[in-house]
RNA sequence: AGUCCCGUAGCUCAGUUGGUUAGAGCACUACACUGAUAAUGUAGGGGUCCGCGGUUCAACUCCGCGCGGGACUACCA
């Protein structure tokens, strides 16, 4: 323990950041930290697992300064907590990167005839060394930021025995039945051959403006009980349902039709080309985009055949879910779908927006369309292959499937060979097809022009839309059904709803409205991902696709491959070096869980039959989302403890993973455990820049972690990015801002403890001392004792309530106004000079604690500085056996330190003084100079008590010598009275503002009166109005004569005469002031005793006389006298314009 | 297109259950103070509280409809 409190030269926060690290470094503070006090118990906190493949940035630092912090706080409090470092290792951004860097595609991978050829083990290499690629960089940002994470043993999601807990976790699912093959609609690029992620398809560019025949066809409705109420009346034979499609290849396909439930739908009866009348159904809002309003008066009995004008009627009105499940005739008849299509569905999607109200549903060709009809039992176009396969009306290369691919004996079932020959071995497409010309009609041309000729298309135009396009061709994209295997997480919506209401968001809104929402709207899960550097799906299926076996462990895999040995589809065992329950890295470094080496697994089923592994790999936020499992190897490792790592109290990232790692956290947990996965969760916003643009390299507006940390230092950084916004706004981050928050909370707390450690040193303060009972320290003392302590307590509540925001700008507050530029400029002279005695002592041990607790308070947000600022306290004093912040216990508060009303004194106290400074500028009366009085009129006792307690404090604030109060009865005040609305509001309502009026036209007398009775009678518009005090405001505005001043209720004047006692007073000051200027520049110590010698001038010899003990007393002068005679060190100082000789010599 | 967040001084942000002079810091201007001094105080200018409607005696605050910025999800006849 040292002797001296350390004194420093400037504050340089960067280098206290390095320093720090190495203290941290040598006493292993972090470890020692994770440890419980008092049966506290645990804190879990999951850490989202960053890719290492790509630079920190800024805002990394922004959501790992919100994780760090909370765990800080309660490390403090005593809990324990793990946090448990991860990284992320798989997926598709981590292919891509390998992708470009390599310059191939994903064509090339694992495809020999490719010129670029690589294979699937070798791409796979890569990925792995790449994913890892800024891990030291990454490393580096968590160490010099500060975020304590534990990266003794990450998480890595390649891992095997990772992959293996996914495993088990997918085979729980399997074994639940909630896992499933099934197909959906995705994003396909027959000409690349392959599927695209939604990812690809936000690629700039891809989305272009394409001109499109469209179609309105016409659906014949079949007369039956369902539909005989819209034949009710009717003048036509047929009546026909109208739809709009922009792509007609994919009415063949249709099955069904859907309209809105709550959408009014009219019947119109026209005459079309034909002079035929029909009849049509379609949205009433949309009738006149089809009818012109104008001929809306037209009679069918005045209409000839060559009129450009069609006549038509509305002869009834219906709601969409009148219409459900009337049923229609196939529009084009090429192929049979089978049992349950052509009828009406609804639809939430369906609007009135454009078309005709009424959506042409083929489920084999959007995803909406799928969704509803397998929702409704009706099936899709599906068409049975030559090689048995299934499949829609177009084949992967985006052609309509030629009859001799097709199945002969679905064929000769299902399909009309004769309508359909036409059009087989078409693409649908003429992109797709580079021997077409361009010009060339397309299919869909085709198509709409035989409904025509057929009497079935209303209406064929071009249309302009944005259709996406592969970025890879630039060809279009069709959706088109693929094999998928799905986590049915529908089954558990409402589960994972009502989990949902039970956890702290922060902001709650994120909770209730974007996850909700998500929730409440959910689809099942699509797993699978056609790549190749993934967890691989553990499900082997046999070719019949009738067996399926899904693993769920290492050692199961083993013991079902030895059964294919016997059976005689595999040579040897890779894992036969694999020992089942030895859980070491080497023992899992014996085989790879990854493909190629999975693919050229085969195992045998029940039956005997050889089982294939099902290609797909599964999506990576899977891994993220099992992590809770995952990084503690569950089940096969900590089985029994697990109860204490799941779920996690406290979770935090950005804003942009809700539907990412929050969801996928929730919905695994919620499956397998039947649990949140975690408790409460900050998610916090973007971090964009000054201007309030996103941060990108391209833009050159990224800030650099590692350059703004160098500069400023974490902490200063970390505090900007807490207090400035809520976490869950957007920051506009600007390095001013930083600079800022150094200068002002910094700078501040830096000073207030290099006054603290100044004079302390001086007095050899080592809290060694008794405390001194805080009732018996001055008032000023237990002023700042009491905002310390609510300081406390509001601080605690805020860290609990995950609200680091409101904590900071708490502390900063207490730091900068109270404590800095109110208890410490008052009590300055304490400090100096004097005995050591009891006051002094109190003076010591409260700005030591207020220091102390500050230093604790602020730990979490600002780790660096606050380590500093309490070790250099506590190393001298040892009042904490634990010589590190962030492992002594946080502070606790006391209630009955809390004094509101000595609070509210010194509010006062603080307005006055600036009150009375304000005055003084005004006349041009220096502070120097002492005044005679100050007058303040007190409305009542109370007030007069509250103001007396701090008197002295105030007058020696405003150097002023005394206050005279003006009760009541004098009449020299100008009184003025407001209505208090509040109190007056609920009472008279409508009246209020006449009473207003009434009131504000009171005169003085009238005032007066109502203060001496207590209230006050009213006649507004007839009705009797009693006004007591308390719905009225009195304040003492003026006194007449004096300069006064006015805020709120509080009234002051000052006496700015300025008697020659006075004036020589302030004569006295001004020396004072100048001699200690001169003994700062002569650069004395501040103990040095001197002697002082002013000329004898006529405009300060009474002034010196009178005042020669003073002045010695503040300068610490043992002479102090007047001479005519200067020689040595002599200075020329002015005072009022009068320039005088002062000696000050340094005594020996 | 849907869902959510944000919009208050030139900039960054506060603003309690609705209550009548809308605040702070930064920046700017002027003047002070200072043995905490790369600080500090006082004063000043600076506002369509995004717009329009509604509820109310009273709206920055509550409701509705818009506008602008952002995020996520989706891209559909």
């Amino acid at each position: 323990m040292g002797n001296r409190f350390p004194e420093y030269k400037g504050l340089d926060l960067s280098q206290v950041n390095k320093e720090i690290l190495k203290v941290w470094d040598e006493n292993d503070t972090f470890h020692r930290s994770i440890r419980e006090v008092n049966g506290k118990g645990e804190f879990v906190f999951y850490e989202g697992p960053p890719s290492a493949n790509g630079i920190p940035g800024i805002h990394h630092v922004m959501a790992r300064t919100i994780k760090d912090a909370i765990c800080r706080f309660k490390t403090q409090c005593g809990y324990e907590v793990k946090r448990k470092a991860g990284w992320d290792t798989h997926g598709l951004p981590v292919e891509l990167q390998v992708e470009k860097a390599l310059g191939i595609t994903k064509e090339d991978i694992g495809n020999k005839s490719s010129a670029k050829h690589i294979s699937v083990e070798d791409f796979n290499k890569a990925c792995r060394t790449d994913v890892m690629k800024y891990t030291d960089l990454w490393e580096d940002l968590t160490r010099k930021m500060g975020y304590w994470v534990n990266m003794d043993h990450p998480y890595v999601t390649y891992d095997n025995r990772y992959i293996e807990s996914l495993w088990w976790l997918l085979k729980q699912l399997y074994e639940k039945g909630v896992l499933y093959q099934g197909y959906t609609i995705q994003p396909y690029s027959p000409a690349a051959g392959t599927g695209l992620s939604s990812h690809e398809l936000n690629l700039p560019g891809c989305y272009k403006d394409v001109k499109d025949t469209t179609c309105v066809a016409l659906f014949r409705v079949i007369r039956d009980k369902k539909s005989e109420f819209l034949f009710h009346d009717i003048e036509t034979n047929d009546l026909h349902i109208m739809a709009w499609t922009t792509t007609p290849w994919t009415l063949p396909s249709n099955t069904a039709l859907a309209v809105g439930r709550d959408i009014r739908y009219v019947r119109v009866s026209f005459n079309p080309y034909t002079a035929e009348p029909i009849t049509v159904i379609l949205a009433k809002e949309l009738l006149h985009s089809y009818f012109s309003e104008s001929n809306t008066g037209l009679h069918f009995s005045e209409y000839k055949p060559a009129d450009k004008k069609i006549p038509y009627k509305v002869t009834g009105e219906f709601a969409g879910i009148d219409l459900k499940d009337v049923e229609y005739e196939q529009l084009i008849d090429w192929v049979n779908p089978g049992e349950g299509a052509f009828k009406v569905l609804t639809g939430d999607f369906v609007t009135t927006e454009d078309g005709t109200g009424i959506v042409h549903i083929a489920p084999t060709f959007g995803a909406d369309d799928y969704r509803v009809a397998r929702e409704n039992g009706v099936p899709p176009l599906i068409m049975k292959r030559k090689d048995g396969s299934f499949g829609p009306m177009v084949d992967k290369r985006g052609y309509l499937v030629p009859i001799a691919d097709l199945d002969d004996e679905f064929v000769k079932k299902n399909v009309n060979t004769v309508t359909y020959s036409d059009f087989e071995a078409k693409p649908v497409k003429n992109e797709y097809d580079n021997e077409i010309s361009p010009d060339k009609e397309t299919i869909d041309v085709e198509i709409a022009v035989m409904l025509k000729q057929q009497g079935k298309a209303f209406k064929i135009e071009k249309h302009i839309h944005s259709y996406p396009h592969c970025w890879r061709t630039d060809k279009p994209v069709l959706y088109y059904p693929l094999d998928a295997w799905f986590i049915r997480t529908t089954a558990f919506r409402d589960r994972l709803i009502e989990l949902n209401n039970t956890i702290n968001w922060k902001p709650q809104s994120t909770g209730t409205g974007r996850f909700g929402k998500w929730l409440e709207n959910l689809v099942d899960w699509n797993l699978s991902r056609s790549r190749y550097w993934g967890t691989p799906l553990p499900i082997w299926v046999t070719e019949d696709r009738k067996e399926e076996k899904c693993i769920g462990s290492a050692s199961e895999l083993k013991a079902e491959i030895e059964k294919s040995i016997k059976a005689g589809y595999m040579k040897s065992n890779p894992l036969k070096d694999f020992t089942e329950g030895d859980n070491t890295e080497v023992n899992y470094q014996k085989f790879d869980l990854h493909r190629p080496f999975v693919d050229e697994i085969f195992l045998v089923s029940n039956s005997g039959k050889k089982m294939f592994r099902e290609p797909d790999l599964i999506d990576v936020w899977f891994d993220s989302g099992a992590m809770p499992y995952a990084q503690a190897h569950y089940p096969f490792e900590n089985k029994e403890n697990f109860h204490l790592m799941f779920p996690a109290d406290f979770i935090a990232e950005g804003v942009d993973q809700t539907r990412g790692w929050f969801f996928t956290l929730h919905a695994i947990a919620t499956m397998i455990s039947d649990s949140v996965s975690f408790k409460n969760i900050i998610s916090n916003g973007l971090v964009l820049d000054k201007n309030g643009n996103k941060m990108s390299k391209r833009l050159g507006n990224a800030v650099d972690p590692f350059t703004a940390i160098e500069e400023y230092g974490s902490d200063p950084l970390r505090w900007y990015m807490i207090t400035n916004a809520q976490p869950w706004d957007n920051l506009k981050f600007d390095i001013t801002g930083v600079d800022e928050v150094k200068r002002k909370f910094f700078g501040t707390l830096y000073n207030t403890y290099s006054f603290f450690s100044l004079y302390a040193n001086v007095d050899n303060f080592r809290y060694s001392e008794k405390d001194i009972p805080v009732n018996e320290r001055p008032e000023i003392d237990r002023w700042i004792i009491s905002l310390l302590n609510s300081l406390v307590r509001e601080v605690t509540n805020c860290y609990n309530d995950y609200d680091l925001t409101r904590a900071g700008r708490a502390i900063q507050d207490f730091v900068t106004e109270n404590l800095s530029n109110w208890y410490v400029r008052l009590n300055r002279k304490r400090y100096w000079g004097g005995d050591y005695d009891k006051d002094k002592l109190a003076a010591y041990q409260t700005l030591y604690t207020c220091l102390e607790t500050v230093a604790q308070l602020s730990a979490p947000v600002a780790p660096f500085y606050s380590e500093r600022l309490f070790t250099d306290l506590n190393g001298i004093t040892g009042r904490h056996k634990e010589n590190s912040v962030h492992l002594a216990l946080f502070p606790g508060y006391d209630e009955s330190l809390i004094d509101k009303s000595l609070e509210e004194r010194m509010d006062i106290a603080q307005k006055v003084s600036s009150m009375i400074l304000g005055l003084r500028r005004k006349v041009s009366i220096k502070v120097r100079q002492p005044l005679a009085k100050i007058m303040v009129p007190v409305p009542d006792n109370n007030f007069r008590a509250k103001f007396e307690a701090v008197k002295d404090l105030i007058l020696a604030e405003v150097n002023v010598r005394e206050v005279e109060y003006i009760d009541d009865t004098a009449s020299i005040l100008v009184k003025k009275i407001k209505p208090n609305f509040k109190t007056l509001g609920p009472k008279y309502g409508k009246l209020m503002k006449e009473i207003a009026n009434a009131v504000s036209s009171f005169t003085s007398q009238e005032i007066v009166a109502f203060e001496n009775n207590k209230s006050h009678k009213l006649s507004i518009n007839g009705q009797e109005v009693i006004l007591s005090i308390d719905d009225v405001e009195i304040i003492s505005e003026d006194i007449p004569g004096w300069q006064v001043a006015n805020e709120g209720k509080l009234t002051v004047a000052l006496d700015v005469t300025v008697t020659d006692d006075l004036r020589y007073e302030g004569i006295a000051r001004e020396f004072v002031n100048r001699i200690q200027n001169i003994r700062k520049e002569a650069g004395f110590d501040v103990t040095d005793k001197i002697t002082v010698k002013i000329e004898d001038h006529e405009f300060v010899r009474e002034a010196v006389k009178r005042h020669s003990a003073y002045i010695g007393s503040q300068t610490l002068a043992t002479v102090v006298e007047l001479s005519a005679s200067l020689d040595a060190n002599v200075r020329e100082v002015e005072i009022d314009e009068v320039v005088v000789k002062v000696e000050v010599r340094k005594n020996n």
